[in-house]
This record gives structure tokens, sequence and C-alpha cells, in this order.
RNA sequence: GUCCCCGUCGUCUAGCCUGGCCCAGGACACCGGCCUUUCACGCCGGCGACACGGGUUCAAAUCCCGUCGGGGACACCA
């Protein structure tokens, strides 16, 4: 039995990207559906492109979602040394050769070979050329690519695809500076770290071929590879800035939670039947690489949203509170305790779709410097129902225990004497307490918020009725 | 230009490998209703797709061929 070794392969050249995080989340999950070991390794050859702000994120990106990583980082730039060495022996075994050609005078080949409409390929021009003796132009290594024959990938999700090698260039391993190219460091740190399942994105297809080529040129095993679909936009281009945020962080910000982000991700070229919600005891159980989707998926924010409001609802009270307090609004009133905050929570959890908006509407309940919506209190807040407020207030100073209960008895009560239905008293007692039109149950906010903080809301109402000062 | 991948409701998808159970199922969104003190939640119902054309077959979303459409790759980026 082989135990499958899959790994996550960023460059630390942006955030870590939706997309990306999915492939790290198919990886991982491949590794664990068969208890195998998920690798983390950072592409960071690209040290122009390469940030430590980048490297960052992606770790802390990663951490968050919970694609934990059970080996690594490696960082390809601490691994020059074996690349050279390696890129040595190829040249030693003529499995490589040296390209004297510049980046210009190849520039100059790719031009005219699309003008003429032929394939931009390296010509070979120094390929089977020995350099003069006592040469010193720089030069780069470049791999010899057989000419003749067939190179097949059979790839897990798009089945054998059959690529021909006269098709396939010369790529370069080493470049002149003496720095290691993608293709290279990748497939021999795959071979080194014995990686035995390579799942990627799509766009990497077409140079599987060539990296197959490689792996045999290094006497190492096949990998299975798994080509994953793209994640497209709305207008169905890869996904991309213009499309709105891509960046996980930014998702994190506007919070989403983390397993809602996971449960989407997965969902999104990956189904398990008719099932939608999956916690990560059920992905790493159910899921398959062979079960994912050949064809790219747009991504759908509205069903992100339903997900995310759906696990909110679902979230114990106690740790959805933790969560929540980055996303609440300041205000006057001390930050209140935890308890009181869970209570308030409690309420507002299943009318809100992310932390952020869980925030927002938080608002009522930390300060007491509420604004009156224009257009609630007058439609509620009228000259006329003022006394009936009024009446209501003086039944509401006598009750001792203030809870959910009690409170509609006295409301009951007080229906019954003025011959008014609910509707009539509570959303004036709304409009009063919240500011609002919309708010949760009445008598939820109304116990979270206390006897005295109600009371001196609608005592302000009374003393300076909104409608008579606007008109 | 060359090579490669992809094509089921607006979107994510089930079904396709192993043709009939599919005049195509689920979910999001949308529309309508119920619930209701408001807004949500929830529940019920509705709208809505096999890209097109040929072929094979008693039978095709499912197999074969072609067309069209979308995307990707062709760097001293990864």
């Amino acid at each position: 039995m082989t135990t499958v070794r899959s790994r996550f392969a960023p460059s630390p050249t942006g955030f870590l990207h939706i997309g990306g995080a999915r492939t790290a989340l198919f990886a991982l999950l491949a590794a664990r559906q068969q208890s195998g070991t998920f690798v983390l390794r950072i592409d960071d050859t690209d040290m122009r492109r390469s940030t430590q702000e980048f490297h960052d994120d992606i770790l802390d990106s990663m951490q968050w979602l919970g694609l934990a990583w059970d080996e690594g980082p490696y960082y390809q730039s601490q691994r020059s040394a074996q690349y050279q060495d390696m890129g040595e022996r190829l040249l030693s075994q003529g499995r490589a050769f040296r390209c004297f050609c510049t980046p210009e005078e190849l520039e100059a080949k790719r031009k005219a070979a699309l003008a003429a409409g032929r394939s931009p390929a390296y010509d070979g021009t120094c390929r089977d050329s020995l350099p003069e003796p006592g040469e010193s132009r720089p030069y780069t290594v470049r791999f010899r690519s057989p000419k003749a024959g067939e190179t097949v990938v059979d790839d897990l999700l798009k089945g054998r695809v059959v690529f021909q090698n006269q098709e396939l260039d010369d790529l370069i391993l080493v470049r002149s500076d003496g720095s290691p190219t993608y293709n290279f460091c990748s497939v021999f740190d795959d071979a080194d770290l014995h990686i035995s399942h390579i799942v990627r994105g799509d766009d990497h297809l077409t140079n599987t071929p060539r990296q197959v080529l490689l792996f045999q040129a290094l006497d190492a095993s096949l990998p299975h590879f798994a080509h994953l679909p793209l994640i497209l936009g709305s207008d169905r281009a890869p996904l991309s800035k213009r499309h709105g945020a891509t960046a996980v962080r930014a998702y994190r910000e506007a919070g989403y939670l983390p397993d809602a982000l996971i449960n989407f991700l997965a969902r999104l070229g990956w189904a398990h039947g008719d099932d939608e919600v999956f916690s990560w005891q059920e992905l790493e159980e159910k899921f398959k690489l062979e079960d994912v989707g050949a064809s790219a998926g747009v991504f759908n924010p509205e069903k992100l949203e339903w997900l995310n409001a759906h696990y909110l609802n679902a979230r114990p009270a106690e740790q959805l509170t933790q969560e929540v307090k980055p996303f609440l609004p300041a205000t006057e009133r001390p930050v209140p305790a935890d308890d009181w905050l869970a209570r308030m929570v409690a309420t507002l959890q299943p009318r809100a779709k992310t932390l952020l908006d869980l925030g927002a509407q938080s608002q009522f309940y930390l300060t007491d410097n509420i604004t009156l919506e224009a257009k609630a209190a007058k439609k509620f807040l009228k000259a006329a129902t003022l006394p009936l407020l009024a009446r209501l207030r003086t039944q509401l100073r006598d009750v001792t225990i203030w809870d959910e209960p009690a409170l509609h008895r006295v409301f009951t009560a007080f229906m019954e004497t003025e011959q008014v239905k609910l509707g009539k008293i509570a959303q004036p007692v709304r409009v009063a307490l919240t500011g609002k039109t919309a708010s949760p149950g009445i008598f939820e906010v109304m116990e979270v918020l206390g006897k005295e903080r109600c009371l001196a809301r609608i005592d302000r109402v009374l003393a300076e009725p909104p409608v008579a000062a606007e008109s």
C-alpha cells in the first residue's frame, strides 16, 4: 500500500487566493482521506516578486481556514545547492545542455515564429552544438527533451491526456544567473519529498508532460496528477481582482466563518450526492479526488453567504460571541461582559449573514445614543400614539422580574385593556428601543436591554417627540 | 497560430464510466404562499437545463463522429 503524500506549493507573490485555498483544501483532503501526509512547500524561487508579507498572509490564512499541514513548510530558496548539483548532473549525463542564446535573441525568434504562424517554441539552436573551448558567455541549462514519441499524462480528473513530444521544447532548467526555474525545482522537490499526488490548477496541465519527462530524467517515480478546473467569475473569466474580493483575508475581514468558506470551496467542483453541508470530518471521510468535476465553476457569492448564515446560525452563542468581538462597533459604553454579549448575540444570530453584519446589527444594544430612523419614527411614533406608549410605560415601571414571559404577560394585559393588537404597540416600542422597524423579537430585545435602559429610551421619545420636532 | 482541457436549470451540481428507474433530482438565487409583533429564520409551492447536428441502438443526458462555444498553455513567472 502506498501512502498518499500531497502538497500545496504556493509562491509568496500575492495574498492567499480563494482558488489557491481550494487547491490546498483538495490536496489536504486527498491526503486525509487516505490517512496520508499533507506537505506545505513555499515556491519562492522568484525573489523579486516574493515578499515576507505575502508569505505570512498565506500561512495565516491557511491556519485560519484550518488547512493544517503535516510537514513543512519547505522553502525552495533554501535548497539551491541541491538544484545546482542536479543541474550539473543532468548536464554531465547529457540529459541537459548549455544554451548560449540571449533573452533578446529568443524573444526575437519567438515573435518571428508567431508572426509566421508557427509555434513559438525554442528552435534548438544550441542543442547539438558543443561550446567552444574557453567559451565564457553566460548560458542557461536546458533540458534535452525527446523530439519523437509521445508522453502520456494520466490525470485523475481529466483522464488520459496524450501529448506529442515534438510539441514540447527544451525548457530552461537553470537561468543564466544560476538560479533554477519553477519547472525544475518543482519536479526536483516533488521527487525529493516523495510526493505521490500532485494536486494543482488546470493551468498546469500543459506543462505536465515536460515535467513527466523530467521526472523520468531524474529517475524518479511518477506521481499521480490531479488538475483542478479553475474558479471563474460571473463573466466566466478566471476569477481575478476585478471580480471583487479574491484574497482569503478579504473574506475573513468581511466576517465569513472559516468552516463556511471551506464548505463552499469544497462544493465548488466537488459533490457528494445531494449533500450541501459538510463538516471537516465529513469532508475527510467522503472526499475523493476522482469525484471532482472536470469543468470550471463560477464563484457564487450568494451561496457562500447562505452557507455562512447557516454556519452562523448553528454556532453556539458563546463561540460566536468570541468570533464576533472584532466586528462589534465601539461605543460610549464600556464593553459588556461575555455572558451578556452572548445573550445579545443569541437574538441577532438567526438574522445575520456575516460577522460584520451581526456586528452592525448589534449597534443599538451597545450604545444609548440611538438614532431614530426618520421614516420609522414618522410611521410609528405619531403624536397620537404617544399617549398609548406613555400608558404602557407606567405598566412597565411596575414589572419586577424583567424577562420575556413577564413582559409578554404585561403586553397581553395591556392589549386587553387598551383594545389594541400587538402590532399597534410593539412597533412603537421597537422604534423607541432600536430606532428601527426591524429587529429581533421585541420581548427578547427588552429582556437583554434591561428595564432601566428600556424605560430611559421610552422616556426620551416621550420627552422629545421625534415627529413634532421634525415637522 | 499550434497544442491541450471543458460544455446538464441564471449559478453550484446529481445522473454519464456500467445506455432504459430521467418528458432529468438537490442546493443557491428569483417568484408566490404559510408562519408571525417587525425583519429574518423555517416550512410549502412555482419558474427553470441535457450547446448544436449526425450516427449506433428497440431505447441516449449517458456510447461514437463532427460543428459551435468557453477556457488554458506555449517566458531566463510560478
